[in-house]
DNA sequence: CTGAAAGCGCTTACAG
DNA sequence: CTGAAAGCGCTTACAG
């Protein structure tokens, strides 16, 4: 590393002071045009760049934001490849406002204090639901943080959620429109005040609507993930019920049930149509094709990043709460229930 | 942000002298038991905790790492969630060793200032294929680096490739061994030097073996995504030869072909056999399960990270260049010749 | 075993 | 418009 030309060397090949280099590096203070050229072409030369570190102690703060995304098992981030579109979003959004981004992997047990040790300007903690501690410690630091699909309780906290309620009573609805009674779910986990949550709320809505009472028996809580989906076509095929659609609260679930249907001679949707959740970036391509709801995932990040930064940057907001819409997307795994076969 | 009790504050109240916090802190110098203990209970009580950023001026380094991506179009990630896996894979190989991870993609133009500027420890870059100026100038800072599916030619560098001539050859061996004969390959860039090239000339290896000439008709180049892979989907159906089976260089090509060939009504395996490559999180539940050659990404990208820590910590490590193996893995895109329908 | 002091590379009042 | 100096929170020889 030549990193060794420093503010101080800069300033004495300009023949100024480090104050007046500091000054123009910060366009700050009063400083002369020809001495900003002067100082401006040494620094060119010189190829100097500034020292983050030392910028930081003085400034307290580091330009640097993280995503914090819980394991999925201890140790190993979610492979749901929705992630990476979240990330992706993020790190988008932070590079155009010269932040950068530091991943990192939570346990429920994470104290959080690489926040105050690396002095981070702010976070955004992906999918902190219920009074998970994660949400407290954030509080405790008080620093600036956006929460990603958490629906937190307390009003003071930064919130970019989706419309879950309406994608669950979306999908339910079309469901209902095609002429299905039996309508399963198969979820993530189920607890309240989570994403989860709000999806079957919204499921159930559509199905009061029309006078359906909800069957605890047709809901399947299983992981959100492939594997997850798959298991769950073992239980769903050995149903007392005569299940004929299925809304899935995921994607990647759906798309391990579809699978895992056909592995037992269910044909999708022939025998039973299936509804996903998220609109990952396979769901078109599949054969066949996946309806589900859709949702901005790299939008929702970039709208979390801009609202950290206007926190960080003492810009206030008034809302603090921003619900993402959604739409459903019909395609192939859907049909009449009357066009089954 | 309460983050204002220093060493020096810890000093003040366990009664000692910042260099003895410091000593305790970093287990140097000779304390005394009872000094560590006195100065452990009052960072406890006052839940202090180091400023990186104090540390890494006087240090000249950061205990960050940036895992360096290219983007796909300017300014969003690639959206292949290959790169997740890897990104995954470098957080869980750093959190190991108490390193943090920054994401940081990059355009062809990049001037790597990032580098320098926040002191970081060392890089890893992915896909610096070729004479890329990327190549150039990290090598040029003279930073701990490793490079991932980069294949460079310069032996002094720290690299970690996937076998893919073996990848080429294992494929297409397969689908030879099934009665094939007019084989295509669907590629990303193929361009000397890169991934796609190694696994074409595997390709090509294994059509030598059993006295087939390669042919340029049958190399159809796309983006290596879904939807490179869909759009070759027409060029294929339209080819004037024969084609009853492809081999393509990415699951993501794979996925959007198999979709692009049932749109004009070709049907996979039963018209024609695909063999994909990656093995990505999928493949298994793909209907038809997708044939492919399987790698360990996160393996994968363990290695680099180790690599690069050894690297850092100035451990002398003989090897330079790893190469991870790959091996085929037979699932239902691929049928012998003679059951062709 | 312990401490006083210099210094890492910046920024920021404060003088001039 | 420009500069001298203090200080951010650490680490590290160097004395003792």
């Amino acid at each position: 590393m030549n990193n060794k030309v420093s503010i101080k060397d800069i300033a004495r090949i300009a023949n100024v002071s480090v104050a007046t280099v500091s000054n123009v590096i910060n366009q700050t203070g009063r400083v002369s045009a020809s001495t900003i050229n002067k100082v401006n072409k040494v620094i060119q030369e010189q190829q100097f760049v500034l020292s983050a570190s030392a910028r930081n102690l003085k400034n307290k703060n580091s330009h640097l934001i993280a995503v914090v995304v819980p394991f999925l098992e201890k140790g190993i981030l979610q492979d749901n490849p929705f992630y990476w579109e979240l990330v992706r979003g993020v790190e988008n959004g932070a590079r155009h406002h010269e932040v950068q981004v530091i991943l990192q992997g939570i346990n429920e047990d994470e104290d959080f204090s690489f926040v105050k040790q690396r002095h981070l300007d702010g976070l955004i903690v992906v999918g902190a639901y219920g009074e998970s501690s994660a949400y407290q410690k954030v509080l405790e630091m008080g620093v600036p943080c956006v929460f990603l699909d958490s629906y937190l309780s307390n009003p003071e906290l930064y919130q970019v959620n989706l419309d879950d309620e309406a994608g669950g009573y979306l999908g339910t609805k079309h469901l209902i429109g095609l002429g299905h009674k039996t309508i399963a779910v198969l979820t993530g986990r189920l607890e309240e005040g989570g994403v989860n949550y709000y999806r079957y709320q919204g499921y159930l809505r559509a199905l009061q609507e029309c006078g359906t009472p909800g069957d605890p028996e047709l809901v399947f809580e299983e992981f959100s993930s492939i594997q997850g989906g798959y298991q769950a076509a073992q239980k769903i095929g050995s149903s007392k019920r005569k299940i004929s659609a299925i809304f899935a609260f995921s994607d990647v679930s759906a798309m391990g049930l579809i699978r895992g249907l056909y592995d037992i001679g269910i044909s999708v949707p022939a025998d039973i149509s299936v509804v996903g959740f998220d609109d990952i970036f396979y769901t078109r391509y599949m054969i066949p094709s996946l309806t589900t709801i859709q949702q901005d995932v790299l939008g929702k990040a970039q709208t979390a990043v801009n609202m950290l930064l206007d926190q960080i940057n003492g810009r206030v907001s008034s809302t603090r709460n921003v619900t993402i819409p959604v739409s459903l997307t019909v395609r192939q795994s859907t049909i009449p229930y009357s066009k089954k076969v």
